[in-house]
Order: C-alpha cells, then sequence, then structure tokens
DNA sequence: ATAGGCGCCTGTAAGC
DNA sequence: TGCTTACAGGCGCCTA
C-alpha cells in the first residue's frame, strides 16, 4: 500500500530523527519478515552513522559512514515507528537517540535488501513525456499494469496509477502501445500533479489499511482521491465501473464517462 | 522474451 | 450471532 507519496513522508520523517545517529544495534524479531534479512550485513552496520536518508521508488536507504547503506521495504502493510515493540514488530534499530521499530502485519516488507532494476523517478525532471513514450510503445501490456510495473517507473502503485489515468481521462485496460505522444503528456503531467500533491499532504490515508507516517499522523490526501475507493467520482460524480479482469494482478477502478 | 499468474501473509469486511 | 470465505497488495518467481 505504501506508494511513493507515502514512502518520501517516511523518508522526510527518518532523516530529521536518523541523520547525525549511530547505530548501536539493530535486530530482526522472529519470524520477520517472509524474505529473509541478511544476518552478516546487520552485524556490519553497528557503530555507523546515519549521513542521511533517500528513496529510490518505494524503496528507502539509509546511507551510512563507511560507505554502507541499508536498504527498507514496507512492502503492504509496513510501518516504520518510534514507539514501542508490538506484536507485528519485525525490526528493531537503536541508535544513540532513538529506536526506530519496523511494525509490517503481513510480512511482505524487507530490510537489507538489493534493490532491483528501478525506472526513473517519476517526480525528477528527467521523466519526460517522450520517455514515457518510449516505454509504452515497446509493450502490449496494459498501460495501468505498465505504470505499476518498477522497471517503467519507480513508486507507483494502484492508488496513484488508478487517479493518474483518471486525471488524464485513459482508461487503464488500453495498451501502453495505443497511447500517443498527446495521451503521454496528459499522463505525465497527471502522474507528477497526483504524486506531488499526495507528498504535500503527506499521503494517503485509506480507512482500512490505515497508513501513519513514523509519528503517528495520518495522510490527508485521501480527501483529494477522485475514483480510488468511491463508487462514484468525486470530481465528476458518474458512477463508476470495476474491471473484474484483474491488471496486474488487481482490480480496477475507472470511470466509463470520463476516460477513453 | 515477455506478459500473466501464483504464492507469500494476515487483518478486515462481506457473506451465509 | 458466529463462522467461513474473499479480498487487499508488492514483489519475486514460474510458465506458456
Amino acid at each position: 500500500m505504501p506508494e511513493l507519496p507515502e514512502v518520501e513522508t517516511v523518508r522526510r520523517a527518518l532523516e530529521k530523527r536518523l541523520a547525525g545517529g549511530t547505530i548501536s544495534s539493530c535486530r530482526v524479531v522472529p519470524p520477520a519478515f517472509n524474505a529473509k534479512t541478511p544476518a552478516p550485513l546487520l552485524k556490519k552496520i553497528a557503530g555507523a552513522t546515519v549521513r542521511s536518508v533517500s528513496r529510490r521508488g518505494k524503496y528507502l536507504i539509509l546511507e551510512l559512514s563507511g560507505g554502507r547503506d541499508l536498504s527498507l521495504h514496507l512492502g503492504m502493510s509496513g510501518r516504520i515507528a518510534f514507539d514501542s515493540p508490538n506484536p507485528h514488530t519485525r525490526f528493531i534499530l537503536k541508535t544513540d537517540r532513538t529506536t526506530l521499530y519496523f511494525h509490517d502485519p503481513r510480512r511482505f516488507g524487507r530490510v537489507g535488501c538489493r534493490l532491483p532494476e528501478l525506472g526513473p523517478e517519476p517526480l525528477n525532471r528527467d521523466f519526460t513525456p517522450k520517455r514515457l513514450f518510449g516505454a509504452l510503445k515497446k509493450s502490449r501490456a496494459s498501460v495501468k499494469s505498465l505504470l505499476m510495473d518498477q522497471g517503467v517507473v519507480a513508486g507507483i502503485g494502484n492508488i496513484y496509477a488508478t487517479e493518474a489515468l483518471f486525471s488524464a481521462g485513459i482508461r487503464p485496460g488500453r495498451a501502453g502501445k495505443s497511447l500517443s505522444l498527446a495521451d503521454c503528456v496528459r499522463l505525465l503531467g497527471a502522474i507528477k500533479i497526483v504524486l506531488s500533491q499526495a507528498v504535500k499532504l503527506g499521503g494517503s490515508t485509506l480507512d482500512d489499511e490505515g497508513f501513519l507516517d513514523p509519528f503517528g499522523r495520518p495522510g490527508k490526501f485521501q480527501h483529494s482521491l477522485n475514483i480510488y475507493g468511491r463508487k462514484t467520482g468525486r470530481a465528476c460524480a458518474h458512477p463508476l465501473k470495476t474491471t473484474r479482469k484483474p491488471l496486474a494482478g488487481r482490480t480496477s477502478r475507472y470511470c466509463p464517462q470520463c476516460q477513453k
């Protein structure tokens, strides 16, 4: 569930709280994550200082002294907090100034993983309509599954792909290669607006999945969602449809009147 | 080569 | 009301 805006919100909090701190210890809490965490790595980083916290797509990266990095991925239910351990705590990292808890009920998160090949950062200037056009025209897959493909563009998941496609007036099931350059101009503009606005508002906190930042604060972008999780459009008031054939493994909401 | 599907996991919601 | 089932979802891996 956490996508680029939520992960960026977490990054900013971590930067404030961790940068400059020295790691005194870190450990995974069995049964930890579904994917194995490399134990040798965790031993090596004790004593290192956190220089800064960066983000790449949906990955958080603690940049440490000595040139080592520690990556974190929240999966879909992961949450970073400075509170206290609970039955879902999978990872604990202590510094000389604070303790970080990684809670993850579904255990889809990971720590210390290698980053896969990722596409461009959607909010960077080098992600241009032409580049998006070039990526989409190579594939017969649906435009929505391509937007959620982290190798095409990094950080977009179901919520923001759904919203961006609505804003651009493009149906999620359309083949990527069917989009014109003009479509890509609109789509890229929509992606940048939706993501940057969501970052500004601290991400989206859905009723059920309840994203909270590390200080326990919910996001505010859910009030701006036009179609995700809704039966009628917020802006257009049209009845929405859900594709029964899942795209990239999930059902897809769209407005049959506004999206062509 | 690539696109689609499955499995991982568990809390919540819907259904009987 | 209490139980069962479906669903949500990122990502790695598998297969046609």
